[in-house]
DNA sequence: TATATTTGTGCAATCGTTTACACTAATTGT
DNA sequence: ACAATTAGTGTAAACGATTGCACAAATATA
């Protein structure tokens, strides 16, 4: 109740201004060890704690990080923003977080709302293809960091998963484990991540020199339902796959769901992998061969892209574009059993 | 890039004050509709956009709202989080999110920070039963709201699960479906929610005269291994259980888990249902039975309470306590077939 | 008509920190 | 010994919005 000590309370009990006091405690050199010594004792018996709200509108710039996300309680993001909220805390940054709602103008107003508050950064997931509105970030000279679904064109920075590479994996596996016609249900083709799986899931079939099946690849929503709908669409061919890999955890649900209704033994008749690593992939029968995409890490690496580039500014402009290796996680459904 | 135009910048343009403008922007009834007309043209010619950093300074108190959960990325929080955004955003309010990681010390030190931040409030899931350390706030006269895990003796307003009614809605549907020997997962006892689900499945069991058997009753640690040793332990006895309600959807993933691997059928040999209808429930085979607790709803009363009272700031001290009701999610699982 | 009240604005201080600039005293160089 | 640095502090003006108080003009009251 008794009011905060401010720096103005230190410099009248040492006799001295808050200009003093401002420069001790933030170690200006100018400052002699006595004072400063003087000033932080000082400090401390009087529990001065700095008022970052003063210091953000003196500068211009807060110790805050903007995220904004689809949506805050997609696993996924909940875990990325929880490596970003990790990494600004030992920075002594904390974050303010927003919602997209997949949706361009709400992402827009998010951008504002956050230019607005000064943050010291933007941590971002794209909600569309449409970049346009980054560019108030960057005028407003805001470190402006991508992640998942990244602005290549406009954002200096970016942190993602190598989807082409998790793919590629994830289909090698099955490879090695001695199957041969596996089937792929892809994502929208729109968007990126998407692109790259297919891709990734061609080029590891190429390797080995395994055709590519165009009856093999089925565009699927990441859905559950989508999923069995084009498992019984694999599953009506006359040639038949022995292995599907999907795009999305929640479509190979779905086929899971599917074969195992008609009867099929997963992995003996049919090995499926998802991609995303998503909890439920654990926890399903028989338990679901994925892809990690180490979201926490992402978010960690978020933040330090971040602080690289704010603390020591030299270079503010060159680009970091982070790929991070995607973990295959290897789980029942794929296991060729002898 | 071009600076940001500032209520100094309108008073210039107008040749009048800021002062006047600051007036006419928040519609104060002292300026003449004239003026305030004149004042919000220039402010959309300009581009005026407040700088809430300033406001905060000047009142004391920002527009964010600080959150404070265990964990981010546990679905539970990150839903309850999600509900807080939404309502928050209503208001024209952001929220600040931060990590107690369960741990009393890191909860105290969020506090602080939120505190300097100059935060509207705070909105807070306790990391133990500690709760010394809220007394800040309240000295500090900052709107507290906690949830999940409330502080019953200190917060003057909290908003939970009404986890006795799920658990005696859970018991109670075990029962007329016809079980009979239900046995009950209990998790930790020194933590309010688990307490009151042992109570309401005790209540349940007692209503419809079922004698309540000790050896039913097997504390459990909120994970799929000590769910799966539990099991084992009651299908151990001479008198098995028919069924098993437990606390958690880990541990009773983890039952399931067992009871499947010794060649039971669920639910024809033994029910088993869940609590807090965590994502996977409706993933795994069977579908777990489980207890919504509507976080998402949670999470925007919070934000409602919170505004109801910083709001009108008539009654800041009335106390609210809201309980949710619960919502009985029946799944395979607890399906008694014929 | 003279006084009292209302209406609408302006003045200036405030929130707490930061920083360019000025200034004194001490130190260095020659 | 005297000019030129250097070290260490103080002064004062920002940052942008808000608000108690003062004040003039306009209206109402007597």
């Amino acid at each position: 109740m008794n009011k905060k000590a401010t720096m103005t309370d230190i410099a009248k009990a040492l006799n001295t201004t808050a200009a003093t006091v401002s420069r001790a405690l933030n170690d200006n050199p100018r400052i002699s060890d006595k004072t400063k010594k003087l000033v932080n004792e000082t400090a401390k018996s009087l529990g001065y704690e700095p008022n970052p709200v003063a210091a953000a509108l003196r500068n211009g710039k807060s110790n805050i990080i903007g995220v904004i996300v689809p949506y805050i309680d997609r696993s996924f993001f909940s875990s990325v923003i929880r490596g970003i909220e990790e990494e600004a805390r030992k920075h002594g940054y904390n974050i303010m977080i927003c919602q997209s709602l997949e949706n361009r103008n709400s992402e827009a107003e998010n951008i504002d709302i956050l230019i607005n508050a000064r943050v010291a950064g933007i941590a971002l997931s794209l909600a569309s293809n449409d970049e346009s509105h980054l560019e108030r970030i960057i005028n407003n000279n805001i470190p402006l960091v991508t992640f998942d679904r990244v602005a290549d064109e406009l954002a200096p920075h970016s942190v993602s998963a190598d989807d082409f590479e998790g793919s590629f994996l994830v289909t090698k596996h099955l490879i090695d484990q001695g199957f041969a016609k596996i089937a792929h249900l892809a994502g929208d083709q729109q968007i990126n991540i998407y692109r790259n799986r297919l891709r990734g899931y061609r080029a590891a079939l190429e390797e080995n020199s395994l055709g590519v099946n165009s009856e093999y690849i089925i565009s699927t929503a990441s859905e559950v339902t989508a999923g069995q709908d084009s498992a019984k669409e694999l599953m009506a061919l006359t040639n038949r796959p022995d292995a599907i890999t999907s795009a999305s955890d929640f479509s190979a649900l779905g086929a899971l769901q599917y074969c195992k209704s008609i009867g099929l033994d997963i992995p003996k008749d049919i090995a499926i992998t998802g991609f995303a690593n998503e909890p439920f992939t654990e926890y399903i029968d028989p338990p679901l061969t994925s892809v990690n995409q180490k979201s926490l890490e992402m978010g960690k690496m978020v933040g330090q892209v971040f602080f690289d580039q704010s603390n020591d500014g030299q270079n503010p402009m060159e680009h970091k574009k982070i790929l991070l290796k995607p973990e295959l996680i290897i789980r029942a459904s794929s296991m060729r059993t002898k």
